[in-house]
RNA sequence: GCCGGAGUGGCGAAACUGGUAGACGCGCCAGACUCAAAAUCUGGUUUGGGAAACCAAGUGUCGGUUCGAUUCCGACCUCCGGCACCA
């Protein structure tokens, strides 16, 4: 064995004897029980970043402990590969998206397999392959087929000088990111999934996911935000024709405190009041002058303005004001609110502002506090704290009562009944961009929207394209977009909207189990490896990407394609790896310079006060402590660590430096401790070895010396099992590890049954650490005298009769304070523990003519004694 | 604004089911080895008082439940993630 920990040399080896023996290849096998571990494929942005070598370390950790249990483990790799940067990159330095896309794809490749990651590369996908989104598209027309796609119009972000939809990433401040021009907001004719048509089951089977976090359940269920509650109608007599104007409501016991109503500035009763009115015209214009994205929607200042149209309130036929509104959404709901400025606090400022009627109807049952329109109070909004008062028959009712009679009243007017409402909105899918799946539709002007047939998939993307930043590149294309209609043969117009990103990555991972078929989109392989038994990805992704995935997969498994109900059947959700920012404001805008271009100082706190930049010692502004990404340029390049130090090091230090599901702060300090453990691993291994391996042979009796060491190699082995396959805290996994290594070298015993025991110690601790640091802790068991390979060993078993122990310490408190410490024998009563306890010369001192009140005996942990 | 999460030494963290707060690591200090340095090894390291034994305080803030609270409950503060076209 080498004297010295030669990473480079070692990792390479290990390398290509994972290779040669192809140990990650899986194979679909009923009689194993299978493990399918999957990591969220990365977008190849051009290098792994910290947040990458973060999932993907925790997922292969996962793997290789599974596999070492014995099962048929799946753990592929892909690339979700259209997107947005791409086409940046295609402006910025003029190379083609598919080109900077596989270049990229190829160095990030290099990368995981240096870091030492075990996938199954055969079944690599790349979602920007024809192969693999021509049964995107085919499925696509299937959902067509059944109704559960349709087009609407629906909101973008319109910069109106590029003539370009904007992406909500590319909106800064309210200004076209290219020309500062205002972004307005313009209602496009689109493509959407019917997910609401799922809502029901995607939220009732939230409760079936116990192998996911709670909070991302919780999430999921809040945005899916079931709700119960009343939509109804206010009537209205226009230029002698009658409507109704609809609304729903979750408050409908406030009714009688309806004092206006506000619809959105594209709802048909606002452009009707418009015709005549130049102002509530230029109002109208001024609403569209907003982004889509509902923060800020929701933090802007709320502003009206009156149509002096009114309707009807539908149950005391007071005529009720219309007002337009610019946080009214016509996309959402009814495109029409009720206000109840009394009891919602929005209302309540907004009639405030306009001097609108502010009506109560509701009092505290417990007339702790009474109503002052002055000023709004938390209880004037609270459902569970209030009766009706002033709403004639339905006083004294409270909230429940009163929605139940209100809502029998409008169905008896035929103006309204119950109704359940979901906050989940059906999918958008179309993009007016290039880099991604073309939407495989044709408009033929006779026979309407038409589907490509199944025989001309896939609708391949055009590679010769312009792209400008002005408009959608593919409407450019004649060739592309001028075809003759399936139907009749005349001409027809090809969509040249692509597909969202999110559409790719909502169902590759059933694609991985059969990434090889070209006959059809899925076959019974997907049903041996699915669900995913463990998925691993950021945090970020906890509603979006999960719910979609979700929604994706129930849609496959009602085409017949598959058969689980839920694709992934755990999940653990990786925090993230932030880094401090700091920027410097150039032209009002941010320019963002990297942590390792300053110098910082620091309070005696360790927070950041100022900093400099080193190439020309200028102060720069110091921002959050944020996620690593490439706009906030505060990312570590995992590379060149990995370079410095080994794939290992850089496994355990991420692994080590906090449990999976928090966020990392990065520091590169730690990595030099995580290679100064693994050198001394390596060591203390060499060292045992030189004199020769001790023969297998197990000692008949051990001294108290030996069975101290052997309790700790097999107390360690029982918790590094529970935290790799239970808590999975790799953290405290390896501090264990560095314990029991710690005592070892202690451990100076050179008899024969001391170096049975040190090999016994060696070889749990090296298996215990090859899913971490895979490639040492192959060496290190050939050097320890196995053949074979580490990956495949089976995961070492706890020796019961090594824990057997005479005597337990514990603890005594007095009045809660810790006051001694006890050894008691295994098995002694209460009362015998209360003797020791009351003996112990420390306790004595606290307790010493006092009264004993209460003794508490916790068995095995703590006595705590009460004067 | 809404939804979710976090806050513990100089720093990353540990304490798993309400029971010894700070394991393990980084950093720092001291010592050993060395002509010297690096590397390595040994010891110390929450704060305040004390030579020490030891005592007191201490897990974002304020309050509550309990023999006992980092852990449970209530209110608040700060930071982070998501908010439907970044992925």
């Amino acid at each position: 064995m080498e004297e010295n920990y030669q990473p480079a040399i070692i990792e390479a080896k290990t390398q290509q004897l994972w290779e040669d023996k192809g140990v990650f290849r899986a194979v679909e096998d009923p009689s194993r029980e299978k493990y399918y571990c999957l990591s969220m494929f990365p977008y190849p942005s051009g290098r792994l970043h910290m947040g990458h070598v973060r999932n993907y370390t925790i997922g292969d950790v996962m793997a290789r402990y599974q596999r070492m249990l014995g099962k048929n483990v799946l753990q592929p790799m892909g690339w979700d590969a259209f997107g947005l940067p791409a086409e940046n990159a295609a402006m910025g330095k003029g190379v083609h998206p598919a080109d900077w896309t596989f270049e990229n794809i190829a160095y990030m490749k290099r990368q995981l397999k240096e870091l030492g990651f075990g996938y199954d590369w055969q079944r690599e996908l790349a979602t920007c392959s024809p192969e693999y989104y021509r049964w995107e598209q085919w499925f696509f027309l299937r959902l067509l087929e059944k109704g559960l796609v349709y087009k609407k119009t629906a909101p973008v972000n319109w910069c109106p000088h590029d003539h370009t939809v904007l992406a909500n990433e590319q909106v800064i401040e309210g200004c076209c990111w290219r020309c500062d021009t205002p972004v307005v907001r313009k209602e496009i004719s689109q493509w959407f999934m019917r997910i609401t048509a799922y809502a029901e089951e995607l939220l009732a089977e939230l409760d079936t996911l116990d192998g996911w976090p709670e909070q991302v359940r919780t999430m999921q269920a809040n945005w899916i935000g079931k709700s119960h509650g009343v939509r109804f109608a206010f009537p209205y007599t226009l230029e002698g024709k009658e409507g109704k104007l609809w609304v729903y409501t979750t408050r409908a016991d406030t009714i009688m405190g309806v004092t206006f109503c506000v619809v959105a500035p594209e709802h048909p009763l606002a452009a009707h009041a418009a015709r005549h009115r130049p102002d509530l015209v230029d109002f109208i214009r001024e609403c569209e002058q907003s982004g889509t994205a509902e923060a800020d929607m929701a933090t802007m200042e709320k502003k009206g303005m009156d149509t002096g149209l009114t309707v009807r309130h539908p149950l005391t036929g007071n005529d009720i004001p219309v007002w337009v509104g610019n946080y009214v959404l016509m996309s959402y709901g009814e495109g029409a609110v009720m206000a109840v400025p009394a009891h919602d606090e929005r209302d309540f400022h907004f009639a405030k502002r306009y001097g609108l009627g502010i009506q109560q109807v509701i009092a505290r049952k417990d007339g702790k506090e009474t109503f002052d329109e002055a000023e709004w109070q938390d209880w004037y909004g609270d459902k569970t704290l209030g009766v009706c008062v002033h709403s004639a028959a339905y006083d004294g009712l409270d909230h429940g009562a009163a929605v139940d009679a209100i809502a029998k009243d409008l169905a008896a007017l035929d103006l309204g009944e119950k109704q359940t409402n979901f906050r989940l909105r059906d999918w958008g899918v179309s993009r007016q961009r290039y880099w991604g799946c073309p939407v495989p539709v044709i408009t033929c002007e006779s026979c309407g929207t038409v589907p490509v047939p199944d025989q001309d998939l896939p609708v391949l993307l055009p590679r010769d394209v312009d792209i400008t930043g002005v408009g959608s590149p593919l409407t450019r294309l004649d060739d592309f977009v001028n075809v003759p209609c399936p139907c009749c043969g005349k001409p027809a117009q090809r969509e040249t909207d692509t597909f969202d990103t999110f559409m790719e990555s909502s169902w590759y991972f059933a694609r991985y189990t059969s990434a090889d078929n070209a006959e059809a989109m899925l076959d019974e392989r997907a049903n041996y490896w699915l669900p995913v038994d463990q998925y691993i990805g950021g945090i970020e992704h906890a509603i979006l990407h999960l719910l979609y995935s979700r929604f994706y997969h129930k849609l496959l498994r009602d085409a017949g394609l598959l058969k689980a109900k839920e694709p992934f059947a755990r999940l653990l959700t990786q925090g993230m790896v932030v880094a401090p920012t700091f920027f410097r404001e150039a032209e009002g805008r941010k320019q963002y310079v990297g942590p390792d271009e300053v110098d910082v100082t620091t309070d005696d706190k360790g927070r950041i006060t100022s900093a400099l930049l080193k190439k020309d010692g200028q102060p720069v502004r110091v921002g959050g402590t944020e996620k690593m990404s490439k706009s906030k340029n505060n990312g570590v390049d995992p590379e060149h660590l990995v370079t410095r130090y080994g794939a290992d090091t850089v496994r355990l230090f991420t692994m080590f430096a906090a449990p999976p599901d928090q966020s990392l702060e990065w520091s590169d300090s730690g990595v030099e401790g995580g290679f100064r453990f693994l050198r001394r691993l390596w060591r203390q291994v060499s060292q045992h070895v030189e004199n020769g391996i001790p023969d297998g042979t197990a000692p008949s009796t051990f001294n108290d010396g030996q069975k101290q060491i052997r309790r700790q190699v097999h107390e360690t082995l029982k918790k590094v099992t529970d935290d790799m396959g239970r808590r999975f805290t790799f953290n405290t996994a390896i501090a264990a590890n560095m314990e029991l290594l710690n005592s070892l070298s202690r451990f100076e015993d050179t008899s024969e049954a001391g170096r049975w025991i040190r090999q016994e110690a060696l070889e749990r601790v090296t298996l215990m650490l090859a899913p971490i640091v895979p490639h040492i802790t192959q060496s290190l068991w050939e050097a320890l005298g196995h053949e074979g390979i580490i990956a495949t060993a089976p995961w070492p078993k706890v020796d019961a009769s090594a824990l057997v122990q005479d005597a337990i310490e514990m603890v005594v408190q007095v009045n809660g304070k810790l006051r001694g410490k006890i050894s008691a024998p295994v098995g002694a009563t209460s009362d015998a523990i209360q003797a020791l306890a009351l003996a112990d010369e420390g306790v004595q001192r606290f307790v010493e003519g006092q009264p004993l009140k209460k003794v508490i005996v916790v068995p095995g942990k703590l006595v705590n004694i009460v004067v």
